[in-house]
DNA sequence: GGAAGATAGTTGAACGTTGAATTATTCCGC
DNA sequence: GCGGAATAATTCAACGTTCAACTATCTTCC
């Protein structure tokens, strides 16, 4: 039967071209180099994850410095677990303190304390200093306005955080 | 005098600028959604962390699908103790063997197995497949050109492997 | 040719992350 | 207003990573 002559969807998977291979392989380089590095400033100067930072940095911008953990989980961009985890630890340090929600039963509020406001602000300029020298010294402003909106493309729309 | 008035170079950090914020933040929010997925994919369909099939890939790509231990870690972008523990790992499987490189005594040579091409062959589409879809199907032929060029310009210089 | 230092690789303990299971509360439809 | 589904958050065990300590070999240079 004609029906069955058909030709069959192709059981290649669709390769990348040599164009998105070197993409590819440049942006793991680099995500990795990037990573490695601001990891191990936060790990030597504060002796903190990139992640536990980036919740103390959420929630010094949040309103009150208060945040439901979800929320945060969110912003932070973590697992609820892992957010669990990480503001334990934090607690145990006296930088965060974790309330019931009034308003939630089910609701947990983690607000940063003072001296979790205080680390922060001690450890920004270092963090900000590996930053700049891991990327933005190495771009041109055109190169930043193409990584934001390729990181933008990625996301599917502006960041809103 | 007026030598004492001269102003003091700033305490205060070099701050990002917006753009510079907006762009670190986007980047950050890609670069953690293709890990995710990436990760993801593999731990489902292979039960292999990312890096793991980073490893397989690099040996596939070798000459005899051999290398030392160290040029290995280099091209797999991990650290020596992370690959020892990643080839032990992989070793379990079957899909690696080790051996002592008979040109120098410290050293050890890591091939890869006919099983663990096999495996290679059977994950790739999968894997190429979730890059794909993360990031090459979300960006023009452009970005993904100027992605490339950002990553090299973050890593010093073009991506050898 | 022997000591000092460099290099290759592994190991173990401490730590962080993951994913599934669990508990508690709230929301929704009837 | 009641039962079932959804949501919030935590816990536990398994796993991967890190960093420092360690062993073994090689290189250098006097």
């Amino acid at each position: 039967m004609s029906r069955s002559a058909t030709i069959q969807a192709p059981v290649q998977p669709h390769w990348l071209d040599e164009q998105e291979q070197l993409a590819w392989r440049s942006y793991l380089a680099a995500s990795r180099a990037i990573e490695e590095a601001i990891q191990g400033q936060l790990q030597r100067d504060a002796d903190i994850p990139h992640i536990y930072y980036e919740i103390l940095v959420r929630l010094s911008e949040a309103p009150d410095r208060m945040l439901r953990m979800s929320d945060l989980a969110e912003r932070s961009l973590s697992s609820r677990s892992r957010l669990s985890h990480a503001v334990s630890r934090l607690e145990e340090r006296g930088w965060i303190t974790r309330r019931a929600s009034p308003d939630d039963g089910r609701g947990m509020l983690a607000s940063l304390t003072e001296q979790g406001m205080a680390a922060v602000v001690k450890i920004a300029p270092g963090h900000v200093n590996a930053v700049r020298e891991q990327i933005f010294d190495r771009l041109t402003p055109e190169q930043v306005k193409q990584l934001q909106e390729i990181g933008e493309a990625i996301v599917g729309g502006p960041v809103n955080f």
